[in-house]
DNA sequence: TAAAAAAGTTAGACTAGTCTAACAAATTGT
DNA sequence: ACAATTTGTTAGACTAGTCTAACTTTTTTA
């Protein structure tokens, strides 16, 4: 049995690996800011993680979950997020509150509890904010789309997921009317700062930063 | 905010000097056997709870909560029965099954969640064991019972409550069809070991231990 | 390519919660 | 009422997870 901690390193060595945009490995550093550690931190508990056979690593080379690693880490995203769309479906949190309630529910130990969680909600193969539910089995259900960044002049798109989980930005979504399966069209583009124009719905033109645009995905 | 074990210390406190058969306060080594600790390590989180000024507690006395302290071992305590309804209510966990995952939800900090859940669940008095549920404000809903031993020859009660969350004790019941709201006729006692012959509902006659029906509440 | 910056490591210390072993006080029973 | 038993306390040690400060290795850049 995994300790909370060890759970959430796990987690953030998954995470931090699998963001596309930037290579594949977490480092000490960048780990220790995911987590709210010191570096030194980090290293320490990396020691046993390697010891438990959870990760890869050998001195000042880089990090890698193991297979089981991988398993362990996968399994708590899936619970995070059939947690999030309990308190989004059911108990009707908004988009911005269920992550930080999600981060103590997901070290929940029940087996059992998670089954019937997952049947109770139907099921769900993405979260509220679109991100995908890894099944029991690790695997994670297909999302085939890309950054808003990525999208060409003139075509239109459904938001299918969005990448920052802070509070703020998903209340700015909010304020826009942007959620989950809004349509939007790209109807400018400014060189300059590489902001976007967007037509939301069949709402007005708006203008978004390029981080904005690295944050939604379309598809 | 009060770590987890020192809830659970809170927890374990109100158990044991809210139980009417013995005497009202709990001493270090029975709270160290609740706990499944040391009476040495008791004592240390004594003093800790002590200068939190949750407890009230000089050397060699007896423990008792501070208005504080019960206020926040209430809370617990509503917590671990609003979220045994959800598992047995809505997750179709058995009787017995509830109380071990509940152990772990209790903690979750979130004065949102729970008063969501409470709303979610349709605002219940009572748990699946039929012990009340505390209030937000503390309060505890009145449950007039009496302990099944005490009932007179030949009365015939509903089963209100059960004092004891051992799965196995939960099991038996099941077994012998006796559960929240069953009607119970007393038919006889036996003086020599203090057991006692029940109708249960309209199936045959059986017999139960004076343990047992130290352990069943009715009225 | 070598100096500067960034990233990673190590040693030593601290806290919370636990333990064991030895001891002290209170209660009980004859 | 006092010896035996039970209950409670203290001191000292250990583990998990964290920190700071000093150090080393790797990467970047002028």
């Amino acid at each position: 049995m995994l300790s909370y901690t060890e759970e959430n390193y796990l987690k953030a060595i998954l995470h931090i690996s699998s963001r596309i945009e930037d290579k594949k490995e977490a480092g000490t550093n960048e780990l220790a800011q995911h987590l709210a550690v010191k570096p030194a931190t980090v290293n320490n508990m990396l020691k046993k993680l390697k010891e438990k056979k959870l990760i890869h690593n050998e001195r000042y080379g880089k990090i890698r979950l193991s297979v089981k690693g991988k398993s362990v880490a996968l399994q708590v995203v899936r619970k995070h997020r059939l947690w999030e769309t309990f308190l989004y479906e059911k108990l009707s949190f908004s988009w911005d509150e269920v992550h930080a309630v999600a981060e103590q529910l997901e070290h929940i130990q029940s087996e059992k509890l998670i089954e019937r969680l997952d049947q109770f909600l139907g099921f769900p193969l993405f979260d509220p904010h679109g991100d995908p539910i890894p099944r029991k089995n690790g695997q994670i259900p297909e999302v085939s789309a890309v950054l808003l960044k990525e999208v060409a002049l003139g075509k239109t798109v459904r938001v299918v997921a969005v990448r920052e989980t802070q509070p703020g930005f998903l209340q700015y979504l909010e304020q826009l009317n942007i959620r989950i399966g809004t349509r939007l069209k790209v109807v400018g583009r400014v060189e300059f700062d590489e902001s976007i124009q967007l037509k939301v719905g069949r709402m007005g033109v708006i203008s978004v930063s390029k981080r904005f645009a690295e944050n939604v995905l379309v598809g």
